[in-house]
Order: structure tokens, then sequence, then C-alpha cells
RNA sequence: GCGCCCGUAGCUCAGCUGGAUAGAGCGACGGUUUCCUAAACCGUAGGUCAAAGGUUCAAAUCCUUUCGGGCGCACCA
């Protein structure tokens, strides 16, 4: 079992790529409590035509500032300004072209530019991955498979499935109602599809994989819909394992987010502001609270995670600063913070818990609908498995929430009736842990206080 | 033009492998703290489930068409 995201490179972290990782991350431990193996791959965006972009823009605009000082930032904007002037003058995609295949036959200028432009964006990638907690097994990129591709465009040939049309080397799809797959261009370069091609078969073979699963934007379903089509021509039995985990674009409201015309919030920006305001809720709610630093990082983050999980990932998110730093209602800060609260009671009880206790004693409506709801847990871990779809668990954590919370306010758990502490409190601590696995599954902590 | 996705209360969404009066949250209004954290809970107001046909004992849910929005459709990824 695989799970991969793909973050573009070049370009500065913002809400758009952290998406993938996110729902991919979210996926790979849905699988683990299934009991799978999982791998965790990053594919890094790092080879292609926008590093000829990005050559050209920074020979041409970026040179004056001593390129060792340069910072992701300054990436973006020479990518933006890139596009810009390309509106106007073409022939800069041509030269941008022609930087690229001089990369991939290995000129040494264009690859120490690369390596240097790779080596900050994938510092910059590492701070999000790491203020995220995301984990990935591996981290390997586009140009990893650069060296491969050769093998593999041959062995497409040798299936007899390529054919070169209008000077560039495809793949036809016409039968299957698709638009050709671009092997080479009529440079001779390659494009994305031949090195996917060539990461799915070096995958096979070093994974021996059930499945293989992508984690990428719905833009790209014609892409994968190609791709998988070529394996299976290939012949490759596999091929109807890998599936494409699509979801829906991050927009504005006034328009699409988008890397090359600079529009984009930058998920570093929105993380330190989520934990800044958690922080100054919790100077007014709890002061006295220990660990408050680590706290408010886990409440912040855990809220932008769980904004970002929560609605079915095939739906376009327009993206709202008020809606996403809203902390109330179905939030991540309220599971977190019913969490608490179970942990709260807990250590007020102070004892060990037990399940020898009279069950016949929870039978309060209240009572009974947060029983029935948690059992539906190991089914709802399951369905979100079968439809690669987090949201299901947060779904499922809010409704667990609102049932905790309403026995809670109907019912009191510690009380001078022994039997009916002990039954309570067995459901508080079920409870606890039932919210506690749902989060790390998603991603978040579960903090004991807040 | 072709393909895929979306269209459910003012807003954000759940429900959609068919089943009873369509559910939450936010926002609005009104309540609840001598009591385990009020980041909570309870109540009120608010919906011809985009539209029209069809299948069915039964449709928000399945099929067809239309409308509206998004995305994609050969040398970007």
């Amino acid at each position: 079992m695989l799970s991969t995201s793909l973050p573009k490179h070049c370009q500065t972290p913002c809400r758009s790529p952290s998406r993938s990782a996110l729902i991919g991350n979210a996926i790979c431990n849905i699988y683990k409590t299934l009991g799978y193996t999982c791998v965790g791959i990053n594919h890094l965006g790092d080879w292609g035509t926008q590093f000829g972009q990005l050559i050209v823009a920074y020979k041409k605009w970026g040179s004056e500032n001593a390129h060792k000082s340069y910072t992701v930032t300054d990436l973006n904007n020479l990518y933006v300004r890139f596009h810009q002037e390309a509106e106007k003058n073409s022939g800069l995609e041509d030269e941008a072209r022609a930087w690229f295949k001089k990369l991939e036959s290995g000129d040494t200028e264009a690859k120490e530019l690369w390596q240097h432009f790779k080596e900050i964006s994938l510092k910059e990638f590492q701070k999000i991955y790491d203020m995220l907690e995301i984990h990935f097994d591996a981290f390997v990129g586009e140009s990893f498979y650069n060296t491969m591709v050769e093998d593999t465009i041959t062995r497409i040939k040798e299936k007899g499935l390529a054919k070169v049309s209008e000077q560039a080397l495809i793949v036809d799809l016409e039968p299957y109602h698709m638009p050709p797959c671009l092997l080479r261009k009529k440079d001779d370069s390659t494009l994305y599809a031949t090195r996917d091609i060539a990461a799915a078969e070096y995958r096979k073979k070093t994974y021996d994989f059930d499945k293989m699963i992508y984690v990428v934007g719905s833009e790209q379903k014609l892409h994968f819909n190609q791709f998988f089509k070529v394996l299976e021509l290939i012949g490759y039995d596999w091929a109807n394992r890998c599936v494409h985990v699509d979801f829906g674009l991050m927009k504005f409201k006034d328009g699409k987010m988008s890397t090359r015309k600079g529009k984009v919030v930058l998920l570093e920006d929105l993380l330190i502001e989520a934990v800044e305001r958690i922080r100054k809720i919790i100077e007014g709610k709890n002061p006295s609270l220990e660990n408050k630093e680590t706290v408010a990082r886990d409440i912040g983050i855990g809220a932008i995670i769980f904004a970002d999980l929560c609605t079915k990932r095939s739906k376009d998110v327009i993206f709202d600063w008020d809606e996403v730093l809203n902390f109330e209602g179905e939030t991540g800060p309220y599971i977190q913070y019913t969490h608490a609260r179970l942990c709260s009671i807990l250590r007020k009880f102070g004892r060990s818990v037990t399940a020898d206790i009279q069950f016949e004693l929870l039978k309060e409506d209240e009572t009974i609908i947060l029983i029935k709801n948690l059992g539906q847990f190991p089914s709802v871990i399951m369905k979100a498995a079968e439809f690669y779809e987090p949201s299901l668990i947060c779904n499922y954590l809010i409704d667990v929430c609102g049932s905790l919370n309403s026995f809670y306010n109907a019912h009191r758990v510690l009380s001078d009736n022994e039997e009916l502490t002990k039954a309570r409190i067995f459901l508080v601590d079920a409870t606890r842990q039932v919210i506690k696995n749902g989060l790390n599954i998603l991603g978040m902590h579960a903090p004991e206080q807040m």
C-alpha cells in the first residue's frame, strides 16, 4: 500500500498543495489503523519545464541578487514574473524549454541552478511538514526517475505502443476517447507522464504494492486516466490497482488561487495566525494552563487540519480567513475541547477505570445515543478507507462529540452513587479513547487540558 | 464542442450503494454556570433538496434532459 502526494516544487508552500499532504497523511493513517502497511511517498515536483522557466527568469531578472541569499519568496516572484512576461513575449517559453532540455541532458550550469533552487524550496516544504507533523517515508522527486525514463520508453516502443506525431513521441489513446499521452516533446525532452510511468514501474519493483494511491487535485484527472491506461496497455496487471484520489480546488471568493499569478495564501502565515489566536483565547479562558505554548500549537494547527479535512474532498473549497479561524461549533478545537473535558473528569475520578460495571445503569436517552455512536467507529474507518474519504472521520467525531456533550450536560458522571459512577466513567473513558484515536488518524493531537 | 466534478436553510456543509416529519454548524433571537473546563448545552425562526421528465409501493438519493458554477481537453505539472 502506498500513498503519494505531489507538492509542486520551486514554489512557496501555500494552501492548495497542503490539501494533498493532509489528505494523503490521513488516508495513510486510516489504512494503517486497519492493519495495512502504508508507505507515504512525497513525490516532489522537482523536474520539468518549470525549472527551465525559473532559470530563464533568474538569468534575466534575478542575477542582481547574489543567489546565495535567495529565498522561496524570491523564487516565487521570479516564477510569477516569468508568466507575466511570457504573456507578452512567447519567445520566453521556448527559452525555458531549451533550458530544461539542457538540464535533462546534464548541462552543468543548468544543473547547478536547479540544485540550488531545489534546496531552497525543499527546506521551505520541510518547515511546513514539521509544523503539520506530517511524516513521509520517502521524499523522491521526479528528477530521481530521470535515469529510468529511457528504459521505460524503450519498453513502450517494444510493445508497439509509441508513435511519432507532430514530431513528438506519443501513445495514441484515440480508441479510448482520450487525447494522446505525450512521452517526448519535439525537442526530445520528457514530460511528467513519462516520468510518472517510470515512477510507477520503479515503485512496483521496490514496494510490490497492493494498491498505489495518488492524492492529487482533480484538475489532473485526465492525466491520471491517460497514464493508467498506458500502464494497462503495456500489460501490467497491477494497472487497475492504481487509483487517483482527487480533491477539489482551493479558491478565493473572487477566483482560483494561482501560483503563477502569485495569488496564494501562505500556509505558514495561516498556521502562525491560528496558533496566535488560540494563544489569546487560552490567555482569556485558562491562564493558569501548563504547557500553554504546546497546547496552543496543537489546537491552532489542529484547527487548520480539521478545517481542511472536514468537507468531502471532491468539493472545491472557498478559502475564508474568518471561517478557518473560527473555533466554535463544528471545528477541530470543539473536538479537542470535548476530549479535554473527558480527561478532566478522569483526572478527578483519580482511580483506574474497570470494565466490571452494571451496563444496565447506562440507560438514559442521551447515554444510549452516545453508546450507539461509539459502536460505529470501526465501520466508519472502513468506509473512510473504502472511499478514501477522511471527512467521514471528521463528521463522525463531530457526531460523537455532540452526543457526548448532550450526555455531559444532562447527567453528572461523578456522584455518591458508586456503581453509577463506575458505569459512567467507563463510558467516558471509552469516548475519550475513540476521540483520541480519531484525532490521531486525522493527524491531530488530543491535548488533555486546554 | 467533448469529458469529469459541484448545485440541499441567509452562509458553510452532512445525508445521496432508495425507505417514515430532510439534519448539523455559523449567523439571528431567547434561555442554561452555588455543579466533572460555557471553546459547551437547550429552545425558536429559517428549506418547492437548481428545474423538468422518468423508474419505483417509496426519490434529496437511481436514469434522461435542461439551466447555473468549477476544472480539464498534445509538447506545463
